[in-house]
RNA sequence: UGGGCCGUCGACUAAUGGUAGGUCAAGUGCCUUUGGAGCACUUUGUCUAGGUUCGAAUCCUAGCGGCCCAGCCA
């Protein structure tokens, strides 16, 4: 029913694009609609080096009118679990992507076993009766040719019987495989007969104790996307060397010939995307979890308050090819910056409070100034922000000295406190240790709202609270999980743990915020003016909410901080 | 070392034998009630050497460099 259609002319070109479109114009697969699968181990929580997979596996089909699967290759009880089932299809969602079908390797497990009888009876596979270790030395080596196994030229029908007691579990793990019968002689070591089957027991997550025998990757994957009318296997370079195997196994099965193509992994600068590695960081508790704002899982990503067309637009703007490169993470947090200012309502909040006391603004009194609640965004409308006579501001926007270039607030200067007067620093208070702990001002009545009437000029606008109608929170500031762009760049006898930013987690407990937040939904995503993009996180709890930094605003004082060396 | 894949601005990526372009980063200026955002402008690139061709980033050869493969993981 769906018709392939072309790739629309305004889209980059890609490689995979391109092969696609030249399969369909030279009717590789007939009338048959384009087909992908995204799939997954569930052996782990989704990356964004799976959002790219996703992107290229649904975004590709749907270029050329096709359909996606999702499909679990679950093909190693050992290390795969449900919940990283149900982790992965609602980040896949949470994406925005659906699938056709939902499917699993497992589903094919009869009819791998089958094939599998298929192949004996033709000759084309062995039972082998080599240890692990045996196997290994058999295969030879990258420059050495590999040796025959001795039960190579078993009998077809001694092949057939023990494989079928293979089945029955009359052998223990690991006493014999399913080997293909190819060329123990190829350059290429995976067409040394490569093992189809292990004898294995251990709880399927979903065929529980029915089979003691799992396919391998390799006897499962193609087979899987055959099964399925893939078309198109996108899947990474490293499995280049086993497309001669796919084929291998569909020609020899004479199926549905779906067509593997090789694509480079996302590589992102100070960032880990390996599952095992993750895992590890998991286990050892080196994090909290999966779901930690600092992960790059999607579920950590999500909390930390990333959108999903932020990381889209990320991946889409990265591209394809089969180079390895690495991308810069100024490029991911630009989308994600890009995106945010859209969307995320503005609100004050101080993190590191100062109290500023305007000495001739009346006690008792409050005024209520009007805000703009997204100036990118008309139809996001005004909010009424309380203004009195004790304030809290930032401590970085008071310095006693002011550096060079230093806009803000200092004795004698007159800045403009957002929405609210002009005020200028008139005195300070210091404790005993030396450090200012109170400002004191005096505001110009005239400047209300933020303008002069006569036209005066001040260099700097800063936000602020009002002392008595401030909120407390927790505010958590995040920084790279990793202190070196490559996290793997580690000395002789180390390895990435040795490379953790001791500081990618700093809690502040009582920051201050403006009280239109009081009700903050967990999710919610603001930006605090002049400091970032902020996300209310899960651990809220009524009358103690907790946010997370999602990423800072750019910050171009520090860039003149740093040139001119000051503090 | 055998095989496979790959080398384009600092990073990512287009140009599919015919003007080396885009995004990020960096820089400059404008603007600004966020040192935000926005706008304008600028800098820097085809790994090297040969060859084919009217013309080469693109095709060929050689060299150099990087990545992947010796799991009964995926």
């Amino acid at each position: 029913m769906a018709v392939n259609a072309p790739p629309p002319e305004s889209r980059p070109s890609n490689f995979l694009r391109d092969i696609m479109a030249e399969d369909v114009s030279s009717n590789r697969y007939g009338k048959a609609p384009i087909q992908t699968r995204f799939p997954p181990e569930p052996n782990g929580y989704l990356h964004i080096g799976h959002a790219k997979a996703i992107c290229i596996d649904f975004g590709l089909a749907d270029d050329f009118c096709g359909k996606t699967n999702l499909r679990f290759d679950d093909t190693n009880p050992e290390k795969e679990e449900t919940e990283y089932v149900e982790s992965i299809q609602e980040d896949v969602r949470w994406l925005g992507f659906d699938w056709e079908r939902l499917c699993y390797a497992s589903d094919y497990f009869d009819q791998l076993y089958e094939w599998a009888l298929k192949l004996i009876r033709d000759g084309k596979a062995y039972v082998c009766d080599l240890t692990a270790e045996q196997v290994r030395e058999y295969r030879g080596t990258l420059t050495e040719p590999g040796k025959n196994s001795p039960y190579r030229n078993r009998a077809i029908a001694e092949n057939l019987d023990l494989f079928q007691r293979m089945k029955a579990g009359e052998f223990p793990d690991g006493a014999r495989t399913l080997r293909a019968k190819i060329d123990m002689a190829s350059p290429n070591l995976n067409m040394r007969d490569p093992v189809m089957y292990r004898i294995l027991r251990a709880e399927h997550h979903r065929t529980g104790n029915k089979w003691c025998i799992y396919a391998t990757y390799d006897w499962a994957h193609g087979q899987s996307d055959s099964i399925e009318n893939v078309t198109h296997s996108m899947c990474s370079l490293e499995f280049a060397d086993h497309q001669p195997l796919y084929n291998w196994f569909i020609e020899q099965l004479g199926i549905f010939p779906s067509r593997q193509i090789e694509f480079d992994r996302l590589a992102i600068t100070y960032t880990l995307l390996s599952k095992r590695k993750l895992l590890r960081l998991v286990n050892e508790k080196r994090v909290a979890g999966w779901t930690d704002p600092r992960m790059p899982t999607l579920s950590g990503m999500r909390r930390r308050g990333y959108t999903p067309e932020a990381i889209r637009n990320f991946v889409a703007a990265v591209g394809v090819s089969r180079t390895n490169g690495i991308v810069e993470l100024a490029m991911l947090e630009h989308f994600l910056r890009e995106d945010l200012n859209k969307r995320a309502p503005r609100v004050m909040a101080v993190l590191k409070p100062l109290k500023v006391v305007i000495d001739n603004y009346p006690k008792g009194q409050v005024e209520e100034a009007e805000a703009v609640n997204n100036p990118e965004d008309a139809s996001a409308g005004t909010r009424k922000v309380p203004f009195s006579r004790e304030l809290y501001i930032e401590q970085d926007d008071f310095r006693e000295v002011p550096p060079k270039g230093y806009y803000r607030l200092s004795p004698g200067r007159e800045v403009r406190l957002r929405y609210g007067y002009f005020i200028t620093c008139n005195s300070v208070v210091k404790n005993d240790a030396g450090e200012v702990v109170e400002v004191h001002c005096a505001y110009d009545p005239a400047t209300k709202g933020g303008n002069a009437p006569d036209g005066r000029k001040v260099k700097s606008t800063i936000h602020w609270v009002s002392a008595s109608h401030a909120i407390d929170a927790e505010v958590r500031i995040y920084e790279n999980l990793f202190s070196k762009e490559d996290p793997n760049d580690a000395a002789a006898g180390q390895d990435f743990i040795a490379n953790l930013n001791p500081h990618s987690l700093e809690v502040i407990a009582n920051a201050k915020l403006e009280p239109s937040l009081a009700k903050a939904a967990p999710g919610s995503r603001y930006q605090f003016e002049r400091l970032g993009y902020f996300c209310v996180d899960p651990d809220s709890q009524l009358g103690k909410l907790v946010f997370n930094r999602t990423v800072a605003l750019k910050d171009t004082w520090a860039k003149v901080e740093k040139k001119h060396g000051g503090r």
